[in-house]
DNA sequence: TCTGGGGTCCTAGGACCC
DNA sequence: TCTGGGGTCCTAGGACCC
């Protein structure tokens, strides 16, 4: 017998021009002028009102290059508050919250929220839609377009549709879109606009003639996942309207933290990279205090500036692993200083440097205490030396027997990008 | 002169071990 | 000494996201 199963809905909720709709908020004046917020050193736009998109200018434009353009057009420029938008990015998170605790902070402007249990409530998925952006509008004073769809990624790309086409009044729902109606918007849509790829998947697929999502729709999964790998198979099906990226209720914990800048003037001394390691340090070791981590190892790096291809460059990277894991700013910053020193080469005009910490994971919950009655399955000297290790941490607490009689083992396993230290627990079954 | 600061995931190849 | 397969670890790099 065939089971019926509630097809499964997301909604994407996405603040239009995020930081620019910020500062407007506090500067209504601002609203209708041309106005970007600018990155850290004023170097470039990292957020653009209306009105300079339709200038045609890019995210990432340096100002030094948008200047002229910039006093033509009368275009405000803002220096980044960041705590102001993380502020605000709260609040919006708290009016979706009373919609539904089933939701998803994708960053600083975007949500996923699972509705389908919502729509009893309204009259369509776009009545819902324009509730919400209208409670958000009302309460924050900052303008949404909500999107929606059976996949993630059909949420995102109806949420582009919202957008971009006026005729939604920043609402879309493609789940109860006729196909026809779909399709039409798939072929007007470039397939690079999808969700996942980026500049480089969208080239190999114009090569291939895909060129719009329609296109990339049409094509198999099997010859996309030949070819480009797992992560756009999925993306294929995705866009079937079949959901294959659970939503995220719960955010994981991160696995690194970095701190870095780039220079307002290059910098060419030691002294002045050892200054800058060491308040990246600080700053890092503050971010940890504030999350309740403790990092096993660091990497320091420094780099030249890659846009000067006339200048020598330096790119260089070194991870210092830590023999106790901490959030020590004074042990922290001798670590990162001593392995500033063996990367450091003098000659070179330097244009950034930063610091990454690899974060430990919780301890687990200690259950029972059992090591030393256990004997690990398939002693290979890996698995030894990472209970030794985790039982000199931890001492002999970290193996805990399951209902079945049989014990298991936490392992902590070493991170593809945190090399030579351990970052994830796993549980391994061992025999008693 | 002037070009952000965070993050994640996947793949491939070599070293090494059994 | 030679042969081979399979697994893990480590490193580097590419690609994507906001």
């Amino acid at each position: 017998m065939k089971q019926a199963s509630l097809t499964q809905l997301f909604a994407l909720v996405d603040v239009n021009n995020f930081y620019v709709s910020c500062e407007r908020v506090f500067q209504p004046k601002l609203e209708g002028m041309p106005m970007v917020v600018l990155s850290n050193n004023d170097g470039c736009a990292v957020a653009r009102s209306a009105e300079v998109k339709a200038l045609g200018i890019k995210t990432g434009t340096p100002w030094f290059q948008m200047e002229e353009i910039a006093k033509k057009h009368g275009i405000q420029a803002y220096s980044s508050n960041y705590t102001l938008y993380g502020d605000m990015s709260n609040r919006v998170v708290q009016v979706l919250r009373a919609f539904t605790p089933n939701l998803e902070v994708y960053s600083i402007d975007e949500s996923f929220l699972r509705i389908e249990t919502l729509l009893k409530s309204y009259s369509s998925p776009s009545d819902l839609g324009q509730t919400i952006k209208e409670k958000i509008k009302a309460t924050t004073g900052l303008p949404v377009c909500v999107g929606m769809g059976e996949s993630k990624t059909l949420a995102k790309l109806a949420n582009y549709l919202a957008k971009k086409h006026p005729q939604f009044s920043g609402v879309c729902d493609i789940s109860t879109m006729p196909k026809e109606e779909l399709y039409q918007w798939m072929a007007e849509t470039p397939v690079g606009e999808v969700w996942g790829v980026g500049r480089q998947i969208a080239k190999r697929l114009q090569a291939i003639k895909i060129q719009t999502v329609f296109d990339l729709l049409q094509a198999s999964p099997q010859l996309i996942c030949q070819q480009f790998g797992v992560v756009m198979e999925r993306l294929c099906y995705e866009l079937r309207g079949v959901s294959c990226l659970p939503l995220e209720e719960v955010t994981p914990a991160k696995q690194q933290i970095v701190s870095s800048r780039s220079f307002g003037q290059l910098v060419t001394s030691l002294a002045a990279l050892t200054e800058s390691v060491a308040t990246h340090t600080a700053r890092g070791a503050e971010k940890l205090r504030g999350q309740h981590s403790v990092t096993g190892a660091l990497t320091i790096f420094i780099q030249t500036n890659p846009f000067k291809q006339n200048e020598p460059q330096h790119h260089q990277s070194i991870l210092v692993p830590l023999s106790d894991p901490t959030d020590n700013t004074l042990t922290l910053t001798t670590a990162a200083i001593a392995g500033l020193k063996k990367i450091y080469q003098s000659g070179f005009r330097y244009k950034k440097a930063g610091v990454i910490f690899s974060l430990l994971a919780d301890k687990p919950t200690v259950q029972q205490s059992l090591f030393d009655d256990i004997e690990v399955k398939g002693k290979s000297a890996g698995l030894m030396k990472a209970l030794d290790s985790i039982n000199s941490r931890f001492g002999n607490t970290v193996i805990r027997s399951a209902a079945t009689g049989t014990a298991q083992a936490w392992q902590m396993r070493s991170d593809k990008r945190s090399p030579n230290y351990t970052t994830r627990w796993d549980e391994l079954p061992v025999a008693r």
